[in-house]
DNA sequence: ATTCTTTTGTAACATTAATTCCGAAAACAA
DNA sequence: TTGTTTTCGGAATTAATGTTACAAAAGAAT
């Protein structure tokens, strides 16, 4: 498959003016078949009709139709597979085992997640969650919720005010009565949404109630309530996604409380540090 | 430059519509900006006029002028900045922010974690946690606990007989009383290390149960007591450890047990999934 | 609750682009 | 050269897209 490939084979039957098309196209591919007809004509020395009998002769149906199969090259990353494989790891690839292939994995899912979210937004949810002055609800779904729960058991440790959702989800609806208008929920929700964390997500913005969201790139429905939406990268290549890219956000925006409320917070550290903890010896 | 940065600049004085355009435009980036308007508006669930304004606010003429600019990035290969590898991203490096720090430095107790950890070991820890013949137990520390959550939440949609230690303390040696010899504890101890996790090794040891051990580079003491003890990568240039080495330890393990049932697996999966994830509409 | 401001989508509009038609030019054969 | 076939592009047609104006809805402020 490929579109290029699809180009080699037909290009030796074409005329020569299609030819010169499907050269302009091969050329720097596939930026000029994304253009217009028109431009894509002038970039190839030739007519409009000729760029649409070449489109033609590659099977499409239409113009718009072969732009759609170009984006879907672009979304599928089969472009540029040259920069697909690391170009470090030359030769002496040390054999992938599950965890060397998971890593490498979450490691494209960080960036992907670098990528999605803006600085701006990491740090306006940074803001909300330290102001000491609301209180900071948080709630997860089936799996992510024991990512909510590591949030909040540092958090807590950080500032006051640090409660979750618990127990089951007919509770949850109780639980709200507890939260006051200008309170703060991070809610975290992936593919796979709940229904559920939609419902209350709906009964918190009726309550005022500031949502963050931190989602994957596809965005939870929840995004709709949400004042601030995080977007991860969740894709692996079997069953699970995965939830890595979360739990490092997670542990960035405690870093970032933290130094935020740091003050308040090393008081508080040695305090239920010496407490809490039962030293080994 | 960079329209990718433009739009993280610009994110923060957007609409609450416009910010959907904007992640929808990020999340599978350049693709969908170059569709039409119309598709554009509906993969981020809003109208046109919303993604006209928007591309507008960037400081685009019109949307042609928009989509031009997106195309000249794919030629000139500024295409997939995420999939670069970092160490030869020595130009334009987009300032570090607290994020970026982060992900640098989980990079690093991953790939601490993948050398520290003999893959035999590895195996051999999935093939006790697959033996559907013994009960698993999973068990955390006060901030790990949360990935045994994680953990037991997966691996119970996997195989039957996986339980948690929860709730007090002071209850867990009772738990203990339920556990059968020959089965598997999965404990997670990382430092400041725990002296009530060691004392549960201990009694659970006396039991004959298999211990397999999620702890440091440093080693838990728990470790005498381990039949397996798999090593991770903490550090950080901060006050928290960070547990994202052991999350993605725990998720390579999720993948490896699940290949391992997968055929007693693929049923549950489709029950479950039925069964309690309530469809979003 | 009421007003004002801001945000957002609907619908009409204007513009641009894709497509088709057809004749001219080129290529080839006799 | 002449007739025939194929290729190609100009120009009109049709379809679609981008754009704008305006009104409804949402939200903030009083």
């Amino acid at each position: 498959m490929g579109i290029q490939n699809n180009i080699h084979e037909t290009i030796s039957s074409l005329t020569s003016a299609e030819k010169r098309a499907a050269h302009a196209l091969l050329a720097n591919y596939p930026s000029v078949g994304l253009a217009t007809v028109a431009e894509f004509a002038s970039e190839a020395a030739t007519s409009a009709p000729t760029i649409l009998r070449f489109v033609a002769r590659l099977g499409f149906e239409s113009y718009p139709d072969f732009q759609r199969a170009l984006r879907s090259e672009i979304e599928a990353g089969l472009l540029s597979p040259l920069q697909k494989r690391h170009p470090d790891t030359h030769l002496n690839e040390p054999e992938p085992t599950t965890i060397s292939q998971h890593v490498e994995c979450v490691d494209q899912n960080m960036r992907t997640t670098l990528n999605a979210v803006p600085k701006s937004e990491f740090e306006s949810a940074c803001n909300l969650i330290s102001d000491t002055k609301s209180g900071v609800y948080f709630l997860g779904g089936r799996f992510t919720d024991a990512i909510a729960a590591y949030m909040a058991s540092h958090l807590r440790i950080v500032r006051p005010g640090i409660r979750r959702f618990n127990g089951q989800v007919s509770t949850w609806n109780d639980q709200i009565l507890d939260i006051k208008p200008g309170d703060v929920a991070v809610i975290l929700d992936i593919r796979r949404y709940q229904k559920d964390l939609l419902d209350v997500a709906k009964a918190l913005t009726n309550r005022k109630v500031k949502i963050i969201l931190i989602t994957d790139v596809w965005l939870s429905p929840v995004s709709k309530y949400a004042k601030i939406v995080l977007p991860c990268g969740i894709e692996t290549e079997h069953t699970w996604d995965s939830n890595a890219a979360l739990f490092i956000l997670a542990e960035a925006i405690i870093v970032s409380v933290t130094r935020a409320n740091w003050n308040k917070t090393r008081k508080r550290l040695q305090a239920i540090e010496d407490l809490h903890w039962n030293k080994t010896e």
